[in-house]
DNA sequence: CTAGTTGCAAAGAGTTTGCATGGCG
DNA sequence: CGCCATGCAAACTCTTTGCAACTAG
C-alpha cells in the first residue's frame, strides 16, 4: 500500500547505516551526502518513513533545537539505553544487565518506571574524558 | 553591572517558583501567566537572563523541539538526576545517593562519565503508574 | 542621567506542506 | 496507468534581534 524503493530512500539508509555510531540532523546529511543531492524536503520525508518503518532512531539532542536521526541496530539498540557524549557526539549503548540495575535501581530508591527507549544519559566517553 | 528588579521579571520568577514541580516553554508561561501580559520576547529574555543568574534550569523535553523552563530548587536539584514522567510532566529528584550509583554503574561497565545536570530519565512515575 | 528593559515588528533557524511534475510497480 | 516520491517555494513554529520608547537606580 505504501512505500517505494528509490534510490533516494536506498541513499539515505545507506548514509546512516556506514555511520552507525553518529547522529545526524536532516540538513547534516543533506550537507555530507555525496552528490547528486537530494531536496531537503525529501531528505525530511524519506527520514519520517524510514523512522515509522523503524529503521532509524529519532531524537532530540541536549541542548540543541534539532531533531536527529540514527540508524537502528536492532540487535545493539534493543532494550538498551543510550550514551551519548556530549563532547564528540558518539553513541554507545549500554548493557542490558546495566539498564536493569539502572532501572531497578530508580524503581526503589524513587518508585520511578524509566523508559528505555526514551532515556539517554549524557556526559563523556572513554576517550573524550582523557582530553 | 546588570540586572534591575523590574517587576516582570518578579512575575516570572514567582510563576516559576509556584509551580517547582513543573517545567513550561516561553509560550506556556505567557499564556498561563494572568494579565497583565508580558511579550514574548521579554519573557524569552527574562528566562534567559533568570537562566544565566542559575535560578531557573532550561533543557529540552524528550520528543518534543521547544526549551522548556523550571525553578531551580537549590537544595533539590543540586548534585541530583532528574526524573520526569513522560505523563504528567512531573520532575522528581532522584537523591544523590541513588545518582551515585548510576554513575558509578556507568562509568565501571562502560567507562562513560555521566554528567548529572545533563541527564534526565524519562519514564512514568509512582502515580502514573497505576493507571 | 545612564544603562538595563519593554513591546512590536521583522528576521532567523529548522521543519512541514501544497502543488505540479516525475518515477516505481 | 495509479499512486507514491520529488523539488520548489510558501507556510509554520519557536526563538532571537533591531529599534525606539520607557524605567530602575
Amino acid at each position: 500500500m505504501s512505500g517505494y524503493k528509490t534510490a533516494q530512500r536506498r541513499r539515505l539508509m545507506d548514509f546512516l547505516q556506514n555511520n552507525p555510531d553518529k547522529q545526524f540532523s536532516a540538513q547534516q546529511i543533506a550537507a555530507n551526502l555525496p552528490a547528486p543531492e537530494i531536496s531537503l524536503s525529501a531528505i525530511y520525508r524519506n527520514l519520517s518513513v524510514l523512522e515509522s518503518a523503524g529503521l532509524i532512531n529519532r531524537f532530540v539532542k541536549e541542548g540543541s533545537r534539532e531533531v536527529y536521526y540514527q540508524y537502528t541496530q536492532a540487535e545493539r539498540c534493543r532494550n538498551r539505553i543510550h550514551l551519548i557524549c556530549t563532547k564528540c557526539g558518539k553513541t554507545l549503548h549500554a548493557e542490558p544487565a546495566m539498564a536493569d540495575r539502572l532501572q531497578s535501581e530508580a524503581l526503589t530508591s524513587a518508585g520511578f518506571r524509566v523508559d528505555r527507549s526514551k532515556t539517554v544519559l549524557y556526559g563523556l566517553c572513554k576517550d573524550c574524558q582523557d582530553k
